[in-house]
DNA sequence: GCAACATATGAATAACTGCTCATATATTCA
DNA sequence: TGAATATATGAGCAGTTATTCATATGTTGC
């Protein structure tokens, strides 16, 4: 990058930032892990159903409520969740209660709120609130 | 939730807990914000596009290199980056060079590595690099 | 023990997504 | 001006994903 010459030669401009940026690159498997988490976040109903339980445990009815969803879309959300570790549950007899188990995906989801909710100078205007 | 009778009434075991819920819930709107920066983080590849761009400014011809990728799937891919404001680019001739834009990205990002690469003790044990 | 209840699970389906292949577009150079 | 170069774009395709609908599973109470 900035080179001398502005030719991408042997499709590589500059070898060096080639090089030095593989250095520092995160590996696939990284990535697959990374991604495992943000696509947790990445669906609306996932994310709401976060927000719900952030408040406190619930128990699967009380979400559907609360999202105004059918139990068996929740229910299969929560066992994406569950399989991600991302929420743990209990059985009171016939009653399941999901709450948040993976303080990294709160924390992250707080974040990524707090920034739509209040852009800072040099975002994008894409969040507004 | 922890009700005296543990029994869905109506679909809802406790109406107080499912409008203190509903109250404090993110909206729809906002959901859709929020998954749209968690999507933007939810590939592999852009995941490792984002990486390659956080050591700074870079070709399109030098990605596909760093990541051992065909130009068009980075293309694409820089493409809906692009769209969602997550990078900028400025052309040199032919060249077009890209950078990381939106800081708030970057940190979900970094703070998400961080996570995988070292997991606190409550973590669950799937991120382990 | 059977009916009621709460939830989990599986198949189907429409919509979505990332990559390949081909080519359009913009820039440079002889 | 035409060829070469770097990148963007679009169609196609196989795989993925969220929800619906039906039903399986586990628990409770009479």
């Amino acid at each position: 990058m900035k080179p001398t010459i502005a030719r991408c030669e042997e499709n590589v401009i500059h070898e060096e930032e080639v090089q030095a940026a593989q250095a520092t690159l995160i590996s696939g498997l990284e990535a697959t892990y990374l991604s495992a988490v943000f696509q947790a976040l990445s669906d609306p109903t996932r994310l709401r159903l976060i927000s719900a339980l952030s408040g406190g445990e619930l128990c699967v009815c009380d979400l559907a409520a609360v999202l105004g969803m059918t139990q068996s879309a929740v229910s299969h959300q929560l066992r994406l969740l569950r399989n991600l570790q991302v929420v743990r549950h209990r059985k009171a007899g016939r009653i399941v209660y999901y709450a948040l188990e993976d303080e990294h995906v709160r924390l992250l989801f707080q974040m990524g709120l707090e920034h739509i909710r209040h852009p800072k100078g040099d975002e994008a205007a894409g969040g507004a609130a």
